[in-house]
DNA sequence: GTATTATATTTGACTGGTCAATGGATAGTG
DNA sequence: CACTATCCATTGACCAGTCAAATATAATAC
């Protein structure tokens, strides 16, 4: 009992270490960072959408959103302007360059997502994705 | 094969949203953050460890810890010196405070990942914390 | 139509991680 | 013995996330 649960433990201890190196190494890799890169790729598949959809859909504080969208778009890759019948919210769009620049950076993450799981079969990432899935409506409530 | 690619970026993604999510609740539920968990939990296992080490176990920046130990020494719970034979080296232990403390905080975290995990079987528990520990690997060389 | 309530975004204060540079102590080498 | 290497801990600057409070707009209820 006492057995299964340090285990059970380590799984939480394991997550956080893991993803605290992962991040470094992909921003050094890719020269772009996770989560600005979800945002592009989240971005790459519409037109135009809601800042705060887009946030939604990303699992970030919208505070952080605001910090990353507004240096992406000083950076020249994305485009934001307010909802003309809703001066709340605000449309969030790829510039030219920030499609361009996303391929890129696609190229960069693959070779490094590939190496993370080369010597996993596509079983097993549906298996990791499936119980990542279960955790996060697990705790969702609390 | 592109959409294979696509499965395995969102694994990244997950990876960071999850542990995103993980993190505030975990304190929120337990009374304290995730990594100072660790760092008891740790120290709970050995009588006086060196600070180095310690920091390896955790898989967290030096600097971090430096804060960490920090803030547990003024708030009762570690208690560090100076090692006689090598005045670089700093020996980190629990205090009789954190060792009662931490037998709380162990129970609140039992309950956390009991919930995170309320629907795995040990199987998967252990497939889980394998490829992880191989994700880990696979990325180490980076 | 005004008052209240709700929603979207922003801002500020705080925490926790990284890296790079520093300081002090030891080890190794000529 | 001096000189260089290295190692350990610390510090400062920075980035990314959280929460809570502020702002501005829209929607709803009298």
């Amino acid at each position: 009992m006492s057995c299964s649960f340090s285990k059970q433990e380590q799984i939480l201890q394991q997550f956080k270490g893991l993803t605290n190196q992962i991040s470094p190494k992909f921003e050094r890799c890719t020269g772009i960072s996770a989560s600005r890169y979800e945002l592009l790729s989240q971005l790459y598949n519409t037109e135009e959408i809601n800042q705060s959809t887009l946030q939604k859909a990303v699992n970030i504080d919208g505070a952080a959103i605001t910090r990353h969208l507004k240096q992406l778009e000083t950076s020249g890759m994305v485009a934001r302007r307010r909802n003309p019948n809703d001066n709340r919210v605000i449309f969030v769009s790829l510039t030219e360059e920030g499609r361009q620049r996303i391929v890129e950076y696609r190229k960069e993450n693959m070779g490094f997502v590939k190496q993370m799981l080369h010597d996993f079969t596509h079983e097993e990432v549906d298996a990791l994705s499936d119980m990542m899935e279960r955790m996060q409506t697990n705790i969702s409530e609390y």
